[in-house]
DNA sequence: CGGGGCCTTGATGCTGTTCAAATAGAGTGG
DNA sequence: CCACTCTATTTGAACAGCATCAAGGCCCCG
């Protein structure tokens, strides 16, 4: 029999769109959410896990002078929710219409116990993952670094030529630690340079991506 | 009997200067290691777990042109290493001549799978809970800010109205994404606000512990 | 007492912010 | 389908915070 941490790691290993559903199905309560709605509040009961079905979600924290941090994006497939503290340090809301997967953790401690471990535990680490990657590019990259990087990341988690940004640049700009129009003119700056391309507000295509990996470091 | 979230989210609750070696005694090395020596290395593989027993550590990650990343300080009692991927993407090395007590994952697993699982778990909340908190830190936080929270949490941990910084400028300043000029500037600016009294370079006291909070928000 | 590394202090410059305004998109109702 | 409105985004100019560059001082240790 596999351990806790064989079997996490592996789990981890394999992307996955498969959804907890697989796993324990039947468990979880499908819930859909509108644009922008809450799904759970800082200093809420951390005793649920959630997976997003359709559409994406951010988490993110307030200051009390209304600075605004965003923890991560999440798309489907993604876990999300888990938070070491019995209340949630992050809230998180629907980037846009969603259809996410609730799992109240206690309900499913006796039934399918090995399953959730799993499922928990290859979250959190990769959630560790992300928030190590994260915290250098806070720390370390310049304005134009931090974008290139963003951009790679949502291009590498499609993994085609072009993407659609799901979120705002008010959100891309929380989540680089910078403002709104710093994020635009880097954007603005990147098409200059013939390295991205963008068809709409939302839609872009990486033209030279060699380039775009490059300014990422 | 508890299932691994129950019994980790207990563990992660009590601080601990409780070692490894009180639940699986004899089972690791303890090793010592010189001030600034590499415990491991970036890209090393990530099979070990480690525990402080004496002294402190700091994981680092170092960028291509020499840019570096301090990931987190640890002390007495903390463990680290733990990474999600089978490599680790930081480095981590002495702070001061230390002994660290190593683990071996996998010569572990079957003999006390159980124990190891928490161990490793309850860290790895830890670990993400402070990286949640950098994160917010690094991303929205001016200098003096971020000073300010580095300080309180140091004395947090020590839990007194003073500590000795076992790290130096220049570390402090790549926990904190600054330069160690600016972090000089801070700390002279609350000393000179009697926020803070240092007595030599590494040792202070908090002088006006309600203003240092308000500072780091 | 002298050397060397670490830390502090000062002067200047650049990156990213702030404030302000123009433009473009998306949604709405006619 | 088009005009209108509201909001999101872009662009511009001035400013601020932190970085950089350059000395100078302190402390540890021989």
């Amino acid at each position: 029999m596999l351990t806790a941490i064989q079997s996490a790691s592996a789990f981890f290993h394999q992307p996955s769109a498969r959804l907890v559903s697989d796993l324990v199905s039947g468990m979880g309560v499908s819930m859909s959410f509108a644009r922008d709605e809450e799904i759970y509040g800082q200093d809420e009961d951390a005793d649920l896990v959630y997976q997003v079905v359709k559409g994406a979600v951010r988490t993110s924290r307030l200051m009390c002078d209304g600075r605004r941090q965003i923890g991560d994006f999440y798309y489907p497939g993604d876990v999300f929710g888990i938070e070491p503290d019995e209340e949630h340090l992050f809230s998180a809301e629907a980037l846009c219409d969603c259809v996410i997967l609730v799992l109240k953790r206690s309900s499913l401690r006796d039934t399918a116990a090995g399953e959730l471990d799993r499922l928990v535990y290859a979250a959190a680490r990769r959630e560790l993952k992300r928030a190590h990657e994260h915290v250098l590019l806070l720390g370390r990259k310049s304005a134009r670094e931090k974008v290139a990087t963003f951009l790679l990341n949502i291009v590498d988690r499609v993994s085609g030529g072009g993407a659609r940004l799901s979120m705002s640049r008010q959100d891309i700009a929380d989540y680089l630690g910078l403002t709104i129009e710093t994020v635009s003119r880097m954007l603005t700056q990147l098409q200059a340079s013939r390295i991205i391309e963008f068809v709409g507000l939302r839609d872009f295509k990486v033209v030279n991506p060699s380039a775009l990996a490059r300014l990422a470091e």
